[in-house]
DNA sequence: CCGCAATCAAACTGTACAGTTTGGTTCCGA
DNA sequence: TCGGAACCAAACTGTACAGTTTGATTGCGG
């Protein structure tokens, strides 16, 4: 029986992810040492032996927690307005993709992906998970506005899975690919007229 | 004054080069041991040591080397073929575009483009080249031929950076977030027809 | 107030690895 | 055939770090 875990015990955790979580979004599996941790944590390093069976697992956890997290955030967007005119689709979708490029280019964010990408090859199972809750997240969320759209004849468009490729591709070129090797440098997101003109334009592809 | 190398001692450096490439791209940089450099070229250590100041400026040289060879192929597609009529413009896109996919579905390609993310914070440098070398260079592509057929009346445009955007972003989303966290497998660039599906689609948008 | 459980700081152990040193071997030019 | 330059294998050094051990300290339930 797995043995219930007291109030106090998990703040500790809670801690320990805290403290974890900064350093191994700073430095990556390999650059963060556990003394770093356990310092970022205020927790003796023992005590992070204790909850955590080594480091590798202590990763584990954390980007669980954060992607899980992160798709809490994406959910939230999910139940998005089902739009019957085109001038609301056209809203719609510059509001997703703004609040899509605010959150992809916040810093953490950033660092979370280059931390992902980094240690895939030896933790795969993170891997799999980006790929199903974020990138797949978003695609769905697109995917299921533009269905909607597509159903009360708001838009023609044979494919749309090719639809939605081409509309997150669009948006996330603004920032992913130099986004994501600049250092530690943010990344500002385009303007919202930028914005307006990819939907615009998207959506003379697929009226 | 610099030292002038030897046809000799320039082809024991390719060796080393060679044989860092494979680990390094296996590896990483961190992943990568100097003595697994060593037995892969099947030099000494010792040898690695004379060519190289230590295993940074190898990797550094490594990269650079790749990125640059990248580079000159892609340079090879930049001299494609103006058009003057629609179908034209959609074959040259199609083209341009499994071109592309098929480059970046290779595995070493994914493999270095991982580990450019992955030690970019740490050589910044790389980070740079690779910004610039590989995705300003599709960019600059795809931009210069819809630049030259929107000059010759073929499509209306008002912004040709937007539409480079959406277009080069709907092409890598077929590969490149899933692809780099897979693992060391191969990813299946997308069938011929769904390409031409996106190029139409696109195509809808600008003419 | 007692005693146990959680925590702490700090020192310790073992390993992995970058970079060096040593002492030979091969090969090439004179 | 000699001498030196490039190369080799293997052992060595120093450091960084994951994970452990030790022994003291705190704080809470009873």
């Amino acid at each position: 029986m797995q043995r219930q875990e007291s109030a106090r015990s998990s703040a500790k955790r809670a801690q320990i992810q805290q403290g974890a979580t900064r350093v191994f979004l700073r430095e990556g599996f390999a650059g963060a040492t556990t003394d770093a941790i356990a310092k970022a944590a205020g927790v003796s390093k023992q005590t992070l032996y204790v909850y955590y069976r080594d480091k590798e697992q202590l990763m584990v956890d954390v980007l669980t927690s954060l992607l899980t997290e992160l798709n809490r955030d994406q959910a939230a967007l999910a139940g998005s307005r089902p739009v019957d005119s085109l001038p609301e689709l056209r809203a719609a979708l510059a509001d997703l993709a703004s609040n899509v490029l605010e959150a992809v280019c916040r810093t953490d964010y950033l660092a979370l992906t280059r931390v992902i990408i980094a240690d895939s090859p030896k933790v795969p199972a993170i891997g799999r998970l980006w790929a199903k809750t974020i990138t797949g997240g978003v695609r769905s969320v697109v995917a299921d506005q533009l269905e909607q759209a597509r159903r009360v004849g708001v838009i023609q468009v044979d494919d749309v899975q090719v639809a939605t490729r081409l509309f997150v591709g669009g948006v996330l070129t603004y920032v992913l690919p130099d986004g994501i090797v600049a250092a530690g440098g943010t990344v500002n997101p385009p303007s919202a007229e930028q914005i307006d003109e990819l939907v615009d334009m998207f959506l003379r592809a697929i009226t």
